[in-house]
DNA sequence: GTCTATACACCGATAGAC
DNA sequence: GTCTATCGGTGTATAGAC
C-alpha cells in the first residue's frame, strides 16, 4: 500500500508513474524556487518564531520583493501549508526508515517509536508547532499535505497491531502520552530533559497496562 | 502558606490586607471598566478565536473606541495577561473548592483531580489555547499573572504528597499524562469524549505503576 | 511565466485636542 | 478618560514591464 507513493522534495505525496518520467526543466526550475522559499520560510520561522514569519522577509531572503511569492504560492497560508506537509513527510520517511529491523518485544518496539516521535518533535519547537499545534491562526492543512500525517498514524497503528495491540483506544493512548511528554518538555523546560528522563518509564507504564 | 492570598476579581492574586479596606468610588469605577473589557475580550475569543482578538473588536463591544482601551490596558498583551491570570485565578477557586472532603484513597483523589482540569480545560478552547498553550506570539505572562498558575501546580504537588506521593517526577507524569489526553481531545475530537473516555484508565495506569 | 510597483484594508499603537 | 487623526507594518490584490 505504502509501495504507491513516494515523498516528493516539498513534502507532498505524489503518486509514482510508470514509463520515462518526461523531464521539464521548466517546471523543474519552477519546482526549485517554490523550494527556496520554502526553505526561508523555515529559517524564518526559526528565527522569529512560526507566527512571525513575514512574506516581506521570506521574499528578502530569496532575493525577490514580498508580492513575487504569489507566483508561486497563493497565499501565507499556502506556504504553511507546503511546510506542513513537508515537516510530516520527512518524519514518515524517518519513521520508515526507522522501521528496520523490526524490534523484537513490543515493548522495545513502543520505547523505539516514542523516542523517534518524541526527539523529532523536541529539535525543532517551530515545526513541532506547525506539525502538532494549533499556532498559526485560520491555518487548517489541505487533504494533500495531511496525507503523511494520516500515513504515520496508520504506520504506527498497524505496527502496533503487529504486536496485537489492536485497539483504537490503545493507541489513542500511546499517542496522548507521548505528545503529553512533548509539550510539557518543550513548554517548561525547553532545552532541559526533565520530561524527556520520563519518556522510557511512561512507556513501562504503559506496556504493563497493557499487559505486556 | 496559601491563606496569605486572595484571589481579585480579576484573577490577579493580592495580598490580603488588615484593617479597614478604603473604599474609593474611583477606583472601583475603573476596576469595573476593566472587567468589562476583560469579559468583552473573552466573547471576541470564543467568537473569533484567542488570537483574532482584535482591539477594534473588544472597543465595540463595550462601546468605545479602539485607542480608548490604552486608558485601560498598556497594551494588547496587557489584555491577554489579565484574561491568564483570571482564568488560572478562576481555576485555583474551583481546585480549592472541590478539595474538600478529602477524598479517602490516593486513586480517587487522582481520580478528581484529574477530571477537575480536564473539564476545565476542555470546557472553553480560548481559554485552555490561553493557560496551558503558547498560542500568542510574543505572549509571557507576568509574574502576577503566573502566581495562581503557581499556586495550583503546588497545591497538587501538596495534595499528591499528603497521599505520598512525593518525587517531583510523580507530579510531572501526572500532568503530563492528563495534559496530553486534554490536547488530543480538543485537536482530534473536539466536542466528542474519545479522549475523556481513557481518562480514567489512564489514571488507574499511572496509580499501578506508582504501586498505590 | 516572473517579477515589480502600487495600492488597499486592516492591525496595534501613539499624539494631542477636548 | 475618551475622542479623532495618524503612523508604520501586515497580508493580499492587481496592472503592467520584461
Amino acid at each position: 500500500m505504502q509501495d504507491h507513493w513516494t515523498i516528493g522534495r516539498d513534502g507532498s505525496t505524489v503518486l509514482t508513474m510508470l514509463g520515462t518520467p518526461k523531464r521539464d526543466r521548466q517546471t523543474e526550475r519552477r519546482e526549485a524556487t517554490r523550494q527556496e522559499i520554502l526553505t526561508a520560510a523555515w529559517a524564518t520561522a526559526r528565527v522569529q518564531g512560526l507566527a512571525q514569519i513575514t512574506l516581506r522577509e521570506v521574499a528578502d531572503r530569496v532575493g525577490m520583493r514580498a508580492p513575487s511569492l504569489y507566483s508561486h504560492f497563493a497565499s501565507k497560508n499556502a506556504i504553511y501549508d507546503a511546510m506542513f506537509g513537508q515537516a510530516w513527510g520527512e518524519f514518515l520517511e524517518s519513521a520508515l526508515a526507522a522501521d528496520t529491523p523490526a524490534p523484537r518485544t513490543a515493548r522495545s518496539a513502543l520505547r523505539r517509536y516514542a523516542r523517534l516521535f518524541f526527539d523529532f518533535a523536541v529539535a525543532d519547537l517551530a515545526r513541532h508547532q506547525l506539525m502538532n499545534q494549533r499556532t498559526i491562526p485560520g491555518f487548517v492543512p489541505s487533504e494533500e499535505s495531511y496525507a503523511p500525517a494520516v500515513a504515520v498514524i496508520g504506520l504506527l497503528r498497524e505496527r502496533m497491531a503487529s504486536y496485537g495491540i489492536s485497539r483504537d483506544q490503545d493507541a489513542d493512548l500511546f499517542t496522548a502520552i507521548v505528545g503529553g511528554l512533548v509539550n510539557q518538555q518543550l513548554a517548561n523546560d525547553p532545552g532541559g530533559d526533565r520530561y524527556a528522563r520520563l519518556l522510557d518509564r511512561a512507556i513501562d507504564m504503559y506496556a504493563d497496562n497493557l499487559g505486556l
